[in-house]
RNA sequence: GGGCAGGUAGCUCAGUUGGUACGAGCGUCCGCCUGAAAAGCGGAAGGUCGGCGGUUCGACCCCGCCCCUGCCCA
């Protein structure tokens, strides 16, 4: 048996390059990209997710972008299916799979085969309507009930996580794992994953994210938004909440005036990048590399180096 | 020069007939996260209540003067 099967990922906040540097990174070691941000798997998403363009892939194929229409509602296990299928067909095929993408639960669906329990959306349709009407108090007393666990990792204010555990108790008659399994170094998908992580100090960060907010507005983001809601973007329950969406959406509603779009928009990417660093911080496996020239050089040498 | 309104947390503003600021939203920081994860949830740190003086047992709230901001009159 040869040595396990290497794959790489570049995480981290947003607008730290990790697009750039896995494309980079792809043609360095000939592989693809397999995405991992959970709003670039929408068709027709392109300027408010800072979807690389066509050329700017470089002729790199890249997997798992403009998966899903923006009416359905983003599902991690789905998203999982697929990309580990993608994976091992390129292991296959001898290429590397590059993952990119800062969407924390979704890449760690991938490298560490954390397992779902189903749904069932007759179930989940009614356990809301409840939410709505009896509150997330009452639910969360249920919970206590059936699940003592369950209801003492997850707070009685948070509706979402509630419903959610009730649907799988209620599903599989099992408790509901509250908790996401620890990080492991030597990984159960059994392949050689290595995390390169890229961030920048916060000034700097704060600065290219206005910049990008201002960008997107410039680059027609109204425009794609207008195009999208002829296809239901409204009705989407995820993506019509995807940064630069939602507050689009707004703008076209009358709410809010563009340049208060804008503002928002860069507010709510800041406080999305704080969260991406608070979620990516705790996975000890992260090789973090600092900024850059030779960056590539760095995270090649970073992800070549044996196994140890 | 005169009149009016206002000066309370980083920002926008509540608030007390005088008894240790109950503040709120936003921002900031920190944490959680198993089928919405660009979502959802929680915690914390921030105030000598414009300045000086007076009245009072006690003033952010009363009085006087001053400074600043906005509007109005001349």
């Amino acid at each position: 048996m040869g040595p396990a099967p290497r794959v790489v990922a570049v995480v981290g906040p947003t607008a730290t390059g990790k697009s750039t540097l896995g494309v980079a990174l792809a043609r360095a070691l000939g592989g693809e990209v397999v995405n991992t941000d959970s709003m670039q798997l929408y068709r027709g998403m392109d300027i408010g997710t800072a979807k690389l363009t066509v050329s700017e892939r470089q002729g790199v194929p890249h997997h798992l972008l403009d998966i899903w229409p923006v009416t359905d509602a983003a599902a991690v296990a789905d998203y999982q299916r697929r990309a580990c299928r993608v994976v091992d067909d390129l292991l296959a095929a001898g290429a590397v799979p590059v993952l990119v993408g800062g969407s924390g639960l979704y890449v760690r669906a991938v490298i560490d085969r954390i397992e779902f329990p189903g749904t069932d959306a007759g179930l989940r349709a009614a356990l809301e309507a409840e939410l709505a009407t009896v509150g997330a108090a009452v639910l969360h007393a249920r919970l206590a009930a059936v699940d003592p666990a369950a209801a003492a990792a997850i707070l009685p204010s948070n509706g979402r996580r509630i419903v959610r555990a009730l649907e799988v108790v209620e599903l599989t008659g099992r408790p509901f794992t509250a908790a996401l399994p620890s990080y492991d170094a030597s990984d159960s998908s059994g392949w050689d994953v290595r995390q390169i992580g890229l961030d920048l100090p916060d000034a700097e960060l704060d600065e290219r994210v206005d910049a990008r907010a201002a960008t997107m507005f410039a680059a027609g983001l109204l425009d794609e938004v207008r195009r999208l809601e002829q296809e239901g973007l409204r009705a989407g329950r995820t993506a019509s909440r995807a940064i630069g969406y939602q507050q689009a959406l707004a703008v076209l509603d009358g709410e809010l005036t563009e340049a208060q779009a804008r503002e928002e928009t860069a507010r709510a990417t800041r406080r999305f990048v704080r969260r991406q660093r608070s979620w990516f911080r705790r996975d000890p496996r992260i090789r973090w590399l600092p900024p850059g020239p030779d960056l590539l050089d760095r995270a090649v040498a970073a992800v070549s180096a044996s196994a140890g």
